[in-house]
DNA sequence: ATAGTTGCAAAAGTTTTGCATTGTA
DNA sequence: TACAATGCAAAACTTTTGCAACTAT
């Protein structure tokens, strides 16, 4: 019943979803599969679901949407919201930030372990800190 | 010609909307008041709407929504983006970061000027930074 | 066999748009 | 008077939901 110590980054997709217990039905193994085996990487429900149809597997936006969620809850991906208009979804579930490109709507990793923010008022009475997130904004070249 | 070094916060809000180029319309000033009388404080649309509706003041959401993006363009109001379900605007313009409530959705400002970040990586080549946003979500307080 | 999943379409929610009307300068 | 802004409703989008059909265990 022990986990490995096996990193998850490294468990194949039918690994992860016993762990999360998640049923490895033929949807969720094949978006587990574009999810995970390219190494880190973000995507929306959209994209996945443009990537799902390209690699020929058959699921509808509506799934898509329902398995990123489970997903997340699972603690499988990270929800990042840098933009209301869309939400995005991160393979890299560890302490990190994020580069957002305005104009493109491009997401880059920043490594958290170096980064050290001082400063912060603590929480209020009561609250806890669930997650801190940098964002960095950035526009155009010019 | 001269803008008068008055702070912005302390300017009415006839003066703001004129100081933006912006038509002093019945419903832009009823709005800029709603916005700017109270203190620094975060609105969403429907909020702001609420609030005009209680005033007596007669306007449109969509309205309400397009005077919203206008302030933000001419830099009188700051989006702040917490949560995809909805856009927050915020009165407060200086630089400074969000306790964000995850249960009820309400935000706090932390003052920017104590808040240090040490060890980001510099903007990748050619991108500027437009703005560096820390958000810190709080969870149930159990 | 059965309990959990999927697919689809339709609903829900927020935000944007188009155009006739109105109101400011 | 001219031109910009408004109001409204409808459109556009993303995301969620309900239920019959399906499928992994």
């Amino acid at each position: 019943m022990e986990t490995q110590s096996t990193p998850p980054h490294r468990l194949a997709a039918l690994a992860r979803l016993r762990d999360a217990k998640l049923r490895p039905t033929k949807q969720r193994l094949a978006l587990a599969k574009l999810l995970f085996e390219p190494g880190d990487h973000h995507v929306t429900a959209e994209i996945l679901f443009e990537q799902a149809q390209a690699a020929g597997v058959k699921v509808s936006l509506a799934t898509v949407y329902n398995t990123l969620h489970q997903f997340t809850t699972a603690g499988l991906l990270r929800e990042v919201v840098v933009n209301s208009a869309c939400t995005y979804f991160d393979t890299n579930i560890t302490g990190h930030h994020h580069f957002f490109f305005e104009d493109s709507g491009e997401l880059i990793d920043i490594d958290g372990a170096n980064v050290d923010i001082r400063g912060l008022p603590k929480a209020p009475d009561g609250a806890r800190i669930s997650r801190v997130d940098v964002i960095i904004r950035l526009s155009g070249q010019e």
